[in-house]
DNA sequence: GCCGCTAAGTTATCGCTGCTAACTTAGCGG
DNA sequence: CCGCTAAGTTAGCAGCGATAACTTAGCGGC
C-alpha cells in the first residue's frame, strides 16, 4: 500500500478544470457535516477526491478562495430554492412569504453552508466589489423585485425598494440564524417559527408606512390602544 | 534572552485564580482584534499574559474552555449595556426598543465577541442545560420581562412572553449580525437601520394580534386596504 | 519517430497550531 | 527542615496551511 487505493487518474491534457469541480462538490459534502470551515482540512479534501493536498492549490490560490467558490454554489442553490417556492405564487405580498420561508427552510436544512455563507466575516472587507456582489446576488434581486411589486400594489409605500428589502432580509436571516445557531430552543417546526417572524416583519413595515413612515412608541402605542377600542 | 522580557511573576500559592481572569481578560481583548477564534491562538494568548502555553491548560479544560468563558463574560457585558439604556425608561414599549438599540448597539461596537457569542455552534449541542442557560441568561430575562410589561399594558395580546421574546430577538438578532457580517451594506448608522426593523417586528406582532393572531397574507392586504381607504 | 514543452500531480518540508507528558520550583503545614 | 502540592516549565507529538522542487503524462512540430 504505497498510496491511497482510491487514487484518482490523472485527467488528461485538456480537463484540468474538471477536478477543480469534483474539489467544490467535496467540500461542500464535508462542509455538510462539519461544524465550522476550519475543520475541514485541505488534507481532507484531497484524500476526498482522491489527490494530494498540494494538487488542490493548482486550482484554488489558498483555502479562503475554495470556500469562497463553495460559498458562490450555496447562493445559488438558495436562490433556486426560493425561485421553486415562489414563482407558482401570484400576488407580490404572498409571494414575499413564500421567499422568505424557502429563505428559512434552506438555512435549516443546509445549516453549515448557511452560516458559512452569511455568518463568516468575508475575507476582503469594505471592497465594494463586495457590496456588488451581494446586491446583484440572485436571490437578492428576485426578493427586492417583489418588495417592489408590494409598492406597486399599494402594500408598501412607493419609493426605493432597497432599505425595505434590507429590513425584510434581517427579520429573515434573524430567525434563519438563531434557529441554526441554538437549536435547543423551543421553535417548533420551521413554519410556526418562521412565519410569525416574516407575516410580522412584513405587516409591522406597511403599519408603520400607513402611521407615517417611523412613528414614536407613543404614537404606536396610542394608535394600537385606538385600534383595539374601534374594534372592541 | 533566555526567556519572553515580560515573563511574569509566579502567583503566590493560594492564589491561583488570578491568572485565570487575567487569561480571560487577555484573550477577549486579542478576540476583540481578530476575526475568529481560530486565529487567536493559545500561545498568542500566552505571550500576552506573559506566560507558557501550557499553564492555561491549568485553568480551562481546553481552548473551547476558555471562549465560553469570554462568551459568558460578553454576555453579562451585553445585559449591562442594555440595562444601563433601559432603565430610565418607564413604558414597557418605550423600554422595549431602548433595550432593542441597546442590544444592536453593543453588538456593532463588538463585533467579533457578538458573534463569537451567537453565531458559532455551541460545543454540546442539544443539552438542555444549554437551554436554560440561555433562557435564564440576564439580558434575556430582562427583555422577555418587558415583553410581559407590554403585554400587561395591552401591546400585545396577553400570553406566554416567550414566543414573543424569541420573536423580537429574532428581529434585533438578524439586524445585528448582518451589519456586523455585511458592513460594507447602505446601512447608515446603528439608529437609521436598526429603529425600523425593531419597530417593524413589534408593531407587527402588535398588529398580527389586532388581526387575530395570525392572519393570512390575503387578509392583511384587504386590511391594508381598507385602512388606507379610511385614512386617504 | 521522437523531442521539447507544458499541464497535472507528486514528495518533502517549513512554521504554525492545540495539546500532553514529564519535569522543576516555590512556599506552606507539621 | 522536610514532605507535599500548587504553579509553573521544557520538550515534543500529530495535524494544519502552504510552498519549493521534482516527476510524469500527453500533444504539436519536425
Amino acid at each position: 500500500m504505497t498510496q491511497t487505493p482510491t487514487r484518482r487518474k490523472r485527467a488528461s491534457r485538456g480537463s484540468g478544470e474538471q477536478l477543480r469541480d469534483e474539489i467544490v462538490a467535496a467540500t461542500k459534502d464535508l462542509l455538510a457535516e462539519s461544524a465550522n470551515s476550519d475543520a475541514v482540512s485541505i488534507r481532507l479534501v484531497a484524500d476526498a477526491v482522491g489527490v494530494t493536498p498540494p494538487s488542490i492549490y493548482l486550482h484554488f490560490a489558498d483555502k479562503d478562495a475554495l470556500i469562497e467558490a463553495v460559498v458562490s454554489a450555496v447562493f445559488a442553490e438558495l436562490d433556486a430554492a426560493m425561485v421553486a417556492a415562489g414563482d407558482a405564487v401570484e400576488h407580490p405580498f404572498a409571494k414575499l412569504r413564500a421567499y422568505g420561508l424557502a429563505y428559512v427552510r434552506f438555512a435549516v436544512e443546509h445549516p453549515e453552508h448557511y452560516r458559512l455563507a452569511t455568518m463568516e466575516r468575508c475575507a476582503v472587507e469594505g471592497s465594494p466589489s463586495e457590496m456588488d456582489m451581494v446586491l446583484a446576488d440572485a436571490a437578492f434581486v428576485h426578493f427586492m423585485a417583489t418588495v417592489r411589486g408590494c409598492m406597486d400594489v399599494g402594500v408598501f409605500e412607493p419609493g426605493d425598494p432597497l432599505p425595505i428589502t434590507l429590513q425584510l432580509w434581517s427579520a429573515a436571516h434573524g430567525i434563519a440564524s438563531l434557529m441554526i445557531a441554538k437549536p435547543y430552543l423551543p421553535w417548533g417546526d420551521i413554519e410556526s417559527a418562521a412565519d410569525p417572524v416574516l407575516c410580522a416583519a412584513a405587516l409591522g413595515r406597511a403599519t408603520a408606512d400607513l402611521l407615517g413612515g417611523h412613528p414614536t412608541p407613543e404614537e404606536t402605542v396610542a394608535w394600537l390602544a385606538a385600534q383595539r377600542a374601534t374594534r372592541g
